[in-house]
DNA sequence: CAGTATCCTATCCGATACTG
DNA sequence: CAGTATCGGATAGGATACTG
């Protein structure tokens, strides 16, 4: 049914027949994202089931869009890369997230909220080079939601690496923001800036790492995109 | 199930919940070729069912895509117009459609032959001026084809109007293309040139109509796009 | 012609359990 | 951790018949 063919030898249509499967657009922009771990991709899709994200890559390795490297024979563990193919799909997913950001009202992606999605997203997007020149530990706070869900940590290394962690490092904590779920993924979203919602925001530490929020802080890749509705 | 929401704030997942239902590329890629009513729609997306058109119809509605006029209050007719949101549709379908014809591998697309989709497609991009400035007729016949489907004729008039018929119209034939149909569509595709398919044509009329097949043949919109597997 | 309503089935997909 | 195998239910959508 929903995977036969579309019958038609049009380009928009064999490529449709691929890119358009469910979840697969997703899957894409994890990958185009830079994301070669199943595991890392499972944090990019969380509502994805794991054979459904499974089934997609091994799809998307018989189109030829990525490439499965083993890493380990011991472990079994893959790798999974665009193929040149699969990063030429980067004008796909922007030419999609472009209108989604332009003509998707916010009231309805705002729906959607979700903190461990958002920190993921915005520990793949920080901007380093605003920080200290040194290991930096900021936690944000969601006091709103269940225990469990409320705190994260974003471990910034001197290298520019950053790492995403759900309990406390335990080392010395250079900026705590406490604020709710819903300003954060506006501010992250391109649809307000820190300044705007400045009193949603609670920064305590680092006066200097507090005040270069909105620049350390990156966004969304389509975060600069004109948005045309409310 | 499969239209259930991501549960994704991202405008890329908020896009493809509703520019990836099944069809819905297909749908999208006949609006954005200027076609506006249901039958017409039918035409360029001949294996949908009528149901699945109606409602993919009211749900590019729903969401702001077309607006659905009616055309007469007897009849009950509809016409299907892009708002603004649908006319900035067009960068995601070329974006899908170049990379369909970058690297999808002409065998696959291929094995879609579709003589009544080809002739649909072609009416609509067929370039009068290399014409004569009066009416033409101009038949295509697939002798392999049963003998229901073998046949087609291009009624184009001196305002430049193009018509497709599937029963003779009577008057006199200016050009008879007698051809298989994978060489024609892969002409249509832009795999090949009248030239180099020269001897799989039997073209017999109008010697200036004849050599001047490929100019006033419009090809595919995706021809130009640069191929990159076999 | 231009759709709409209904029914039924194929199959997609999520849950669960299992393996190296 | 990094997947794979299996199973059952939900549902998308095709077929058909119907209406203005």
């Amino acid at each position: 049914m929903a995977h036969s063919s579309y019958r038609q030898f049009c380009p928009v249509a064999m490529a449709a027949e691929i890119l358009c499967r469910r979840w697969m657009m997703l899957v894409i922009r994890e990958l185009v994202a830079g994301t070669t771990r199943f595991n890392d991709l499972r944090r990019g899709v969380p509502k994805m089931s794991r054979s459904l994200l499974a089934t997609r890559l091994r799809e998307l390795e018989d189109f030829g869009v990525i490439e499965r490297h083993l890493l380990s024979h011991q472990s079994g563990v893959h790798e999974y890369r665009l193929t040149e193919a699969g990063r030429d799909l980067v004008p796909v997913v922007e030419a999609v997230g472009n209108w989604g950001q332009t003509w998707v009202e916010s009231r309805l992606s705002l729906r959607n909220l979700d903190a461990s999605l958002l920190m993921w997203d915005m520990h793949r997007n920080l901007d380093p080079a605003p920080l200290p020149n040194r290991r930096c530990l900021i936690q944000f706070c969601f006091p709103e939601l269940p225990p469990r869900q409320q705190n994260y940590w974003l471990v910034v290394e001197p290298s520019g690496d950053v790492e995403l962690c759900r309990d406390d490092p335990g080392f010395e904590l250079d900026l705590l923001v406490t604020t709710d779920l819903r300003s954060m993924t506006m501010i992250w979203m391109g649809l307000a800036t820190v300044q705007e919602l400045r009193e949603r925001l609670d920064l305590s530490g680092d006066r200097e790492i507090a005040a270069r929020m909105q620049t350390w802080l990156g966004l969304s890749p389509f975060a600069p995109t004109e948005r045309r509705v409310s």
